[in-house]
RNA sequence: CGGGGUGUAGCGCAGCUUGGUAGCGCGCUGCGUUCGGGACGCAGAGGUCGUGGGUUCAAAUCCCGCCACCCCGACCA
């Protein structure tokens, strides 16, 4: 894409009405725009990252045999009763609305009873399960205080995942499967190394436990326990002695960090299928529960997330897998052969698969060319000016080096190109 | 929802104490000079001072209500 199409621009100053570092650059860098507070629109850039964080969600969701759908989210109060959850008093976040003549809705902040209510025409024998169902989509929720730029809205993007098997053992199975896929997802955000599953309460979902994953940062609003050497960790609100003892871990080798809930899984059993009567027949013909698990991975909060931990002093850095462009070709100076040799550039990476920002700006000097490249945090740079031309090479320089060093245009296409994750 | 703070041009801010023709920087438009880390000169455009009421000859400025935004806390699929 060049820059003259882009319609955001950067801005030399920080919003004054956000504090959360992840918004400040966001939408200094013109990735987002907030609409109001906890509501964040996604302009182009912020667009392609936040799209490439769920292409990752997707294939790992697929990998694991997950099926992609997309629930509405309008939602009937009925199915909702049946589970004892439409009133106030039982989830008090709720956004509900209604029909002109008086029924009342509700406005998607989780998915399990229509996901249930959809597959009931479709489940009836031992044979149509296992199955996964997920979807990416808008949540919305009535926070009582919004916080965090992305971190913390009252609409925002949700991959929420629906497992449901024939028995605790098999769901069993694929918890642990999909909990996996959830370690191989972190892992290609870049946020592997301090992203930990961490024991936690249930909340609305169930009586039982629940999976965080938690990314430690400071800007994290849960205190977790991180136990180091099994890679795993607690949250402040399970810890007991009873929790740790039963975990076969000691209070003394724990560390209590900050972390951002960037996932959760819960284990369902049959409360909600049971209560919608989803049931499926056993092999003797006799009707059985169908066991369900749940699994959400904040999608618009990783977009947050990755700003706030991916960031210097000059902007963003975003990891190869998710920035907006891969390469963004600087080019200096308006001289006929430089803009050959940019457009050049451009062109070959394009037909190489790579996905290249091209600064073609005419008005801009190269001071605010450099800041800009930096600020968007575009992994590779590539400058071409009236010195590379008399070189014939291109200088290349990586966001999270200072270092620049010259290559062909061959060297370019191999560099950037590969490495895809 | 409790406490604190802030709303003035697209963005960042001053002006308010002590009422008297609304300012600065960035950005934007035009012309010229510049051109490897956010250049400079000249000439311009752009504002219901969040909103409604009140006091006053006169309100951005004083008083009251409301709205929005930020922070701390409580809360948190």
């Amino acid at each position: 894409m060049k820059m003259t199409q882009l319609f955001t621009k950067t801005s030399k100053t920080v919003p004054a009405d956000e504090s959360a570092r992840n918004a400040q650059l966001l939408i200094q860098a013109g990735y987002i725009h907030k609409e109001m507070a906890g509501v964040y629109a996604f302009l182009p850039l912020g667009k392609r990252v936040l799209d490439n964080i769920a292409n990752i969600v997707r294939e790992e969701m697929n990998a694991v045999g997950g099926q992609e759908v997309q629930m509405t989210v309008l939602q009937p109060k009925d199915i909702f009763e049946l589970t004892d959850r439409w009133d106030d008093e039982k989830v008090d976040n709720w956004f509900k609305t209604s029909l002109k003549n008086g029924t009342e809705l509700g406005m998607g902040l989780t998915h399990e009873e229509p996901i249930v209510d959809s597959l009931k025409p479709f489940i009836s024998s031992y044979k149509d399960l296992p199955v996964s169902v997920y979807q990416i989509q808008n949540k919305f929720r009535n926070e009582l205080r919004a916080k965090s730029g992305l971190l913390r809205g009252r609409e925002f993007v949700m991959k929420d995942m629906y497992s449901f098997a024939r028995n605790e053992e098999e769901h069993l199975r694929i918890y642990e499967e999909i909990a996996e896929a959830y370690g191989r997802v972190y892992a290609r955000l870049g946020i592997g190394d301090i992203t930990y599953r961490t024991y936690a309460d249930g909340g609305i979902f169930t009586k039982k436990f629940s999976d965080e994953f938690q990314t430690l940062s400071p800007i994290g609003e849960d205190t977790i326990y991180v136990h180091e050497g099994k890679k795993i960790a607690f949250n402040e609100e399970i810890m007991s002695d009873e929790t740790l003892a039963n975990m076969g871990v000691k209070r003394e080798e724990l560390v209590e960090k900050k972390g951002v809930e960037v996932g959760n899984i819960f284990p369902l059993e049959s409360k909600y299928s049971d209560a919608l009567g989803l049931f499926y027949s056993d092999e003797d013909g006799n009707d059985q529960s169908v066991v369900m698990g749940c699994y959400g991975i904040g999608v618009s909060r990783l977009v947050g997330m990755l700003a706030e931990h991916f960031s210097d002093d000059k902007g963003l850095v975003w990891p190869e897998n998710v920035a907006p462009f891969k390469v963004i070709i600087s080019q200096l100076g308006t001289d006929e052969a430089v803009t050959k040799a940019a457009y050049d550039m451009y062109q070959k990476l394009t037909e190489a698969g790579v996905a290249v920002l091209y600064d073609n700006r005419t008005d801009a000097r190269p001071g605010e060319k450099f800041a800009d490249a930096d600020l968007l945090g575009i992994p590779y740079r590539v400058v071409v000016s009236a010195k590379t031309v008399a070189a014939d090479k291109y200088e290349v320089k990586k966001r999270v080096s200072d270092q620049s060093e010259l290559c062909s245009l061959d060297d370019v296409i191999k560099l950037t190109s590969s490495k895809q994750g």
